[in-house]
RNA sequence: UGGGGUGUAGCCAAGUGGUAAGGCACCAGGUUUUGAUCCUGGCAUACCGAGGUUCGAAUCCUCGCACCCCAGCCA
């Protein structure tokens, strides 16, 4: 695999080394836990990059581990996609593939050790009413008057909400700690809740009772022999109840969690809630939409998974908050495609141009490198004949200072092939421009002309021989950075409901209107023709794009715009 | 106003008592048959603020300030 050579330290390495130094742990282990309710997105390749990458350089292990302890939200589709992404990305899963749900037998074994203790009971308040004796931020909370019953008699209950004796949402099964407790978490956490309209995608109908995330995770992480048990800062809040459950119960293994700051980006978003909403009402085509920021998505859109990695690498792992610029990814793409794309012609907006002085009829092919530094990419012949199509945007009638482009008399080097000078231009009624009569100089393939220096260079494409595609440019999804007031957007993910207007919704009411922008003329020289799905290259002058899995009209190959060049002539053209 | 965190350049981020790495962005110049790439140079007298300790402080102490997270039977 391609890779960030650069080795990079973070704080939480820096744990490591002295753990290791100090003997608190011989064998590093690590393990990436996403839920299967969404894709992947880039702040989990934040995470898996970290998780893999620690193991791998500490010659230890990561699991990938299926966090499912709640089948409400959770399903097949979703797994298959974590476990592809996963590999795409370039990591090896091999045999080490865990689903919490594997744990639930255990736990069950486990949660009676606290019963037995008196350290957790069965509690048969209300959801509403669990959420008042809990108290608030600033005021302490009160003991549920189920708080004291006996281990024989929790025992008995715990078994029976097991056996489905009760409703969903009648009885939990709480721990038994402090309802006075600064920390919120504390005060008598769920441990357990009955769920009996869902089938689970892993233990299908064999369990109605489910154990909480808080519950769950530490106890998994004990069974795998987890190390150092990497989240992020939301739960800091939870670690000691992390340490709570693995002290009050004999478990194999003490594993630590250590927090770090999750990704945001600018113009974009990184929570599966808020993604989950895109996708369901229905303002992207799906989960692979190349404006997604998940993996499929940006897989689509031509990224590549050394692009991915080099980004999770230059990014780093601190736990201070912070926005990531857009530019910080786009480069790392660029990067890796400038060295390994093949380069091409396509015009995207075609304006023909014929070349009186060359013979009717006649067509030669010309030698192209597909790469102006990598030999080893090869060369490609193009078809060179009379009548051209270059873009509109390379030709001007009143062109600004410094213009380097095709001008009325003024020459340009067509890119690969000859030096041509414009003589006419015939409009159409309405004074557009219909096409540009031009001479060339035979004089200038694979050499400079004589006495006068031609600054410009075009691409273009045969008109005999153009092939006609489909391209689609993309840019951000989102206009404005970030998405203030975004916590009112509402929480119930089927958001299409009550009085709720799109203004109202920031997702909606902060798209960019021209995010997507569908090209349906623009041609391509004829080698693009055979190109596979996921094939990347460069065109010349415009940008990387990345053949889709789709075909526009009249099977039109289409091509995605990764990313476009760097480009200063637009920054002193618009300042 | 309870608890838990975080503040180093426009954006990331090193730095762990010895005089502010690196990347992205930006600016200037050079090369160039991609206004790309590449190359060269520039870009924090100063680390949220104010005091203090010290020969010496981004690093230690004190007091402030700002921002983020937590009141799901979500994770």
């Amino acid at each position: 695999m391609t890779e960030p050579t650069s080795v990079k330290t973070n704080f939480i390495r820096q744990i490591i080394d002295e753990d290791l130094r100090t003997g608190k742990c011989t064998q590093v282990a690590t393990r990436f836990p996403p839920e299967p309710n969404g894709y992947l997105h880039l702040g989990h390749v934040k995470s898996v990059y970290l998780n893999f990458g620690i193991a791998e350089d500490y010659q230890g292990n990561c699991n990938l581990r299926f966090d499912d302890t709640n089948p409400h939200k959770e399903s097949m589709q979703f797994v298959e996609s974590i476990m592809e992404d996963v590999r795409w990305l370039g990591f090896y899963l091999g045999e080490r593939i865990y689903y919490a749900s594997d744990y639930f037998e255990r736990l069950y074994e486990f949660a009676l050790e606290l019963i037995d203790q008196g350290l957790a009971y069965v509690d048969d308040l209300t959801s509403e009413e669990i959420r008042e004796y809990r108290g608030t931020l600033t005021k302490p909370g009160r003991e549920s008057p189920y708080r004291n019953r006996t281990p024989t008699e929790n025992r008995d209950l715990f078994q029976r909400m097991r056996n489905g004796e009760y409703l969903s949402g009648t009885k939990v099964l709480r721990a038994k700690i402090d309802m006075e407790s600064p920390n919120i978490n504390l005060r008598d956490p769920v441990l357990y809740r009955i769920r009996h309209e869902v089938v689970h995608h892993q233990t299908k109908a064999n369990w109605c009772l489910y154990p909480t995330y808080d519950y769950t995770h530490p106890l998994s992480d004990a069974l795998e022999g987890i190390s150092h048990s990497l989240c992020t800062l939301e739960f800091e809040d939870h670690r000691p109840l992390y340490d709570w459950v693995l002290e009050h119960i004999r478990v194999p293994h003490r594993p630590q969690q250590i927090e770090f700051a999750r990704l945001n980006m600018e113009y974009t978003i990184l929570s599966k809630r808020k993604l989950t909403q895109l996708v369901e009402n229905g303002i992207v085509e799906d989960w692979d939409d190349p404006r997604m920021p998940t993996v499929a998505g940006l897989r689509r859109r031509g990224y590549t998974p050394t692009a991915l990695r080099t980004f999770a690498h230059r990014i780093g792992v601190t736990k201070s908050d912070s926005i990531v610029e857009l530019s910080m990814l786009e480069n790392c793409l660029r990067e890796d495609l400038d060295a390994h794309a093949p380069r091409r012609m396509v015009v995207l907006n075609p304006l023909k141009l014929i070349i009186d002085n060359y013979p009717k009829e006649q067509v030669e092919y010309l030698d192209a490198p597909n790469h102006p530094k990598d030999k080893t990419l090869g060369t490609r012949k193009l078809p060179y004949g009379r009548e051209i199509y270059i873009d509109k945007a390379d030709f001007c009638e009143q062109a600004p200072k410094n213009y380097k482009r095709l001008i009325l008399g003024g020459e340009v080097r067509l890119r690969n092939s000859y030096v041509v000078r414009c003589d006419t231009i015939v409009k159409d009624d309405q004074g557009e421009i219909q096409e540009l009569h031009c001479c060339y100089d035979p004089e200038t393939l694979g050499k400079n002309p004589v006495g006068r220096k031609v600054k410009g260079v075009i691409h273009w494409v045969a008109a005999s021989h153009a092939i006609p595609m489909e391209i689609r440019l993309y840019e951000r999804l989102f206009a404005t950075a970030t998405l203030e007031s975004s916590k009112n957007i509402p929480k119930n993910k089927n958001s299409k409901d009550n009085n709720s207007k799109d203004e109202d919704n920031p997702l909606i009411a902060n798209l960019n209107p021209d995010s997507l922008i569908v090209l349906t003329q623009a041609l391509g020289e004829p080698s693009l023709a055979t190109t596979q799905p996921e094939a990347r290259f460069q065109f010349e002058r415009e940008g990387y794009f990345i053949r889709d899995k789709l075909f526009g009209p009249e099977g039109r190959p289409v091509f995605n715009r990764a990313v476009t060049l760097r480009d200063t002539w637009a920054k002193i053209k618009t300042p």
